[in-house]
DNA sequence: TTGACATCCAAACATTTGTTTTGTACATTT
DNA sequence: AAATGTACAAAACAAATGTTTGGATGTCAA
C-alpha cells in the first residue's frame, strides 16, 4: 500500500464501485460511504482521490461515456458493411450494453439518468460524446433511405433508436411486470435487435 | 384556516408541489422542507397531513396513476372507433401528456421514474394501472393485427409504445442537444403521433 | 539510513434533513 | 358562551451526510 500502482487501483475501485452505485441510485441517492464501503476504501480515500463527490461523480461520468463509445475503429470497421448490416449490429450492440447490468456494466443507465435530468457536465458530454454518436447513427440511416442526414424522419429514427433500447434495458422491472416473460433468455436479443432495427429503418423511410 | 375546506386545499397544495418536484428530482432529491416552502405551507403540515415523507410520496404516486389513466367511459369510447384510430388517439394523448410539463403535469414522470427504480408500492401501481392500461393497448393492437393478445409481436409493441412515447416526452433535453428544434412546435405532435402510431402497428404486424 | 513524498486511515466537524413536541388560533358543537 | 377538537405554526432533536484535519505507514531517492 501506498504505492503509485495500489493508488491507480484504489481509484478505480471507487469508479466502479460509484459508477455502479450512481447509475442505480442516482447522485443523491447514494453516499460517500455507500461508496466507500461497496468499494472496500477507506472514506478517507475519496477525500484524497476526487476531493468532492462532485467530482467523483463528474468523474464517474467521464469514464461512462469512454466505456460507452463505438469506438473510431469500430465506426469504420461498421461503414465496410451494408448499412442494414451495420444498423443490426449496433442496434444489438447497445441493447446488450443496456440488458446486461452488473458490476462493469452500469454505463448505459447512468448515461440516460443524466440525459433526463442534466447536470453540469452534462453540454460536455454532448459535444464528446452524444453527439458524435447520434450522427454516425444518422449517418447510417441516411445511407439507407438515401435522404438526408437532416432529414425530420432521419432524426428521430435516431431519436426512437434511444427510446427502444433503454425500453427493453432499462424498463425492465416494467416490462416483467406487465409483460411476463418477453424479456427472459439473453438468445431473444437478436430477435429484439430485429425488430427494433426494422422498425427504426420504416421510421426514418417515412 | 382551521376548516375542512383548507384542510384539503393545503392537503392538495403538498400534493401538487410534492408530485411536480418528486417528479423532478426524485424521492430522494427533495427535501420536505422544499415542499413545504414550494407549496407555501408550513413544514408542521406536512407531517400533520402525511406524517412522514415516504407516506407523502405513496399518496403522490395513488394521486399521479388516478390521473394519468385513460378512464373507464374513455376506454368505451375509444372501442368505438376503428382500432387504427383508437391506437393514434391513444399516443396523442399519451404523447401529450408526456411533453407538457408544468405544476399541474408531472403524474407521467413520476410514474416513469417509479418504473425504472420500483419501490414498494410498484406491484400495486401494476395491478391498479399498468397492467389495466397495458392489457387495454393490447387489446386495440390485436385488434388491428388480427393475432392473439399474447402474441410476442403484440406484446413488444407495447412496450414499444412506452418507449417511444417517453423519449419524446422525458429524454428532451437529450433530443434538443442532438437533434435541436425536432421536438419545437407543439403543433408537431401530430406528425410524431402517426410515426409512432405506425412504427407499432408495424412492430404488432411482424 | 534518512528525509521527503504519496497513499491511506481515524476521528471529528458543521450542515442538512426527517421527525417530534409543544403551543396557538379558529371553527364547530353543545 | 364555554368546551372541544381540528388545522397549522414554532422550535427543537437526533440521525445522517459531505467534508476537513492530523497522523500513520509504506515507498523511494540521495
Amino acid at each position: 500500500m501506498g504505492t503509485p500502482k495500489d493508488s491507480l487501483i484504489t481509484r478505480q475501485k471507487i469508479i466502479d464501485a460509484a459508477g455502479r452505485l450512481f447509475a442505480e441510485k442516482g447522485f443523491k441517492g447514494v453516499t460517500v460511504r455507500d461508496i466507500a464501503g461497496s468499494a472496500k476504501v477507506h472514506l478517507g480515500a475519496l477525500n484524497y482521490h476526487f476531493r468532492t463527490k462532485e467530482a467523483l461523480y463528474r468523474e464517474v461520468l467521464l469514464e461512462a461515456c469512454k466505456d460507452a463509445s463505438i469506438s473510431e475503429e469500430a465506426q469504420v470497421e461498421l461503414l465496410t458493411l451494408p448499412p442494414e448490416k451495420a444498423l443490426y449490429e449496433v442496434v444489438l450492440g447497445t441493447l446488450e450494453e443496456f440488458k446486461t447490468r452488473n458490476a462493469s456494466q452500469w454505463q448505459s443507465a447512468l448515461l440516460s439518468r443524466e440525459c433526463r435530468n442534466p447536470g453540469l457536465v452534462f453540454q460536455e458530454l454532448v459535444d464528446a460524446y452524444f453527439k458524435p454518436q447520434s450522427d454516425f447513427l444518422a449517418g447510417i440511416l441516411a445511407k439507407i433511405t438515401g435522404k438526408p442526414l437532416e432529414d425530420m424522419a432521419v432524426q428521430f429514427a435516431g431519436i426512437a433508436f434511444i427510446g427502444l433500447v433503454e425500453t427493453c434495458g432499462l424498463y425492465s422491472h416494467y416490462v416483467n411486470a406487465v409483460s411476463p416473460g418477453l424479456l427472459e433468455h439473453g438468445e431473444k436479443n437478436d430477435w429484439f435487435a430485429g425488430q427494433i432495427t426494422r422498425m427504426i429503418i420504416d421510421a426514418a423511410s417515412q
